[in-house]
DNA sequence: GGCCGCGGATGACATTTGTCAGAGGGCCCC
DNA sequence: GGGGCCCTCTGACAAATGTCATCCGCGGCC
């Protein structure tokens, strides 16, 4: 049986070196290509075909969860996974909708992985039971399209008249649905929502 | 010659596992604990005594230069390093400043922390030159002690009644503080002043 | 058609926050 | 002793923000 093709996707150098080292010792396992960004692991994918696609969540250029959803459209046969060191419930969310198989922290082990990568080339599926938890929990986003649009613009703490601006609405609009969104959330006001939305990857 | 005894702190058991095994490889170092918290790698460091201490910057319990001031008090012989995803130029500071001997991003290769462990050892020290260059241009922190208190304080966004009785202070002084500090960082409310002066490290 | 509920929008009003000037006390250094 | 810096507080005013009542348009439903 021909070994499991995988393509390897994190801008740590460090890590992304020491994980195809370690993918290397399992017989059916074979790192076919390593990307440091979004856009190089969307490259490396079309070059060189993968059947697994080992995907970090932050990255510069791309999100792993984006590479996912291009990489969807573009090869069907090639499965994807996430891996991420913070893994917030919407992001899971994201991800699941985007068509990733795996979704896993990067406390796993390597042995760990390796499982996975084979169940998911086999066309299995896997998550976190922690993660899952924390996303069942976390429940879905009580926002409107609105509110979580300005919410995001307020996340650098900009004042309102940029935000209104920027979303092209009155000021007033803006502060009623960031009172709202905070409402909702139970935060005292915006800063605070926005933190809170964030944690639990509504934005 | 006897090997190098390495000691690794890293919470991604993931990243922790790899980097062991291509560490192993190097024939000079030998890695003879590990760690996935701050806590954990000072009891692992008291009963191993290694003699280079690899910690990554965020870690459970205590980070990675807390780990360090704690290690130099007890155990002088011990030098240590600091590897980190998110390079902050205050952390540079607060690492050098607690004895840490070298400060690198994960995104160097394993061949080249292999080096950095064998530097560090001899008695050398290193820092990234791109953080350097970071540090230097962003230069000194110029808050004064309370500014920086109350600044963290503010930190999640709550309101400053909240944070003036945390402080102990009355809401008048919290807002001259926070004015003070967001003028002196060039911001236009508090909550942008937090952001910047964590890009910065300051707080 | 008429009615209801709902997301979206607006303006008025109250509260919170930012800014400024000033003032007293403590500390260090020349 | 004097000067300078920081800490703390106060009071007052301007600006930003939060809250609320209300209105509009739209789709579903009786």
């Amino acid at each position: 049986m021909s070994p499991v093709r995988v393509l390897l996707a994190d801008d740590e150098h460090l890590i992304r070196g020491a994980l195809a080292a370690l993918l290397a010792l399992e017989d059916d396992l074979l790192v076919v290509a390593e990307a440091a960004s979004g856009p190089e692991a969307l490259a490396m994918a079309r070059a060189h075909r993968p059947d697994v696609a080992v995907l970090d969540l932050q990255m510069p250029g791309a999100d792993g969860v984006s590479v996912a959803t291009s990489l969807r459209a573009e090869l069907p046969g090639c499965r994807t996974m996430i891996v991420t060191s913070h893994g917030r419930p919407g992001h899971l969310k994201r991800a699941l909708a985007a068509g990733v198989r795996a979704f896993a922290p990067k406390t796993v082990s390597a042995q760990r992985l390796a499982e996975l990568i084979r169940t998911v080339h086999a066309g299995g599926r896997y998550v976190d039971p922690e993660l899952a938890a924390d996303a069942i929990s976390a429940g879905d986003s009580p926002l409107t399209v609105r509110e979580a649009e300005v919410l995001e613009l307020a996340g650098d703490g900009a004042p309102i008249a940029e935000i209104a601006e920027r979303a092209s609405l009155s000021q007033g609009t803006v502060r009623n649905y960031l009172s709202s969104a905070a409402t909702k959330l139970g935060a005292e006001n915006r800063h605070t929502a926005v933190r809170l939305a964030r944690e639990r990857g509504w934005v």
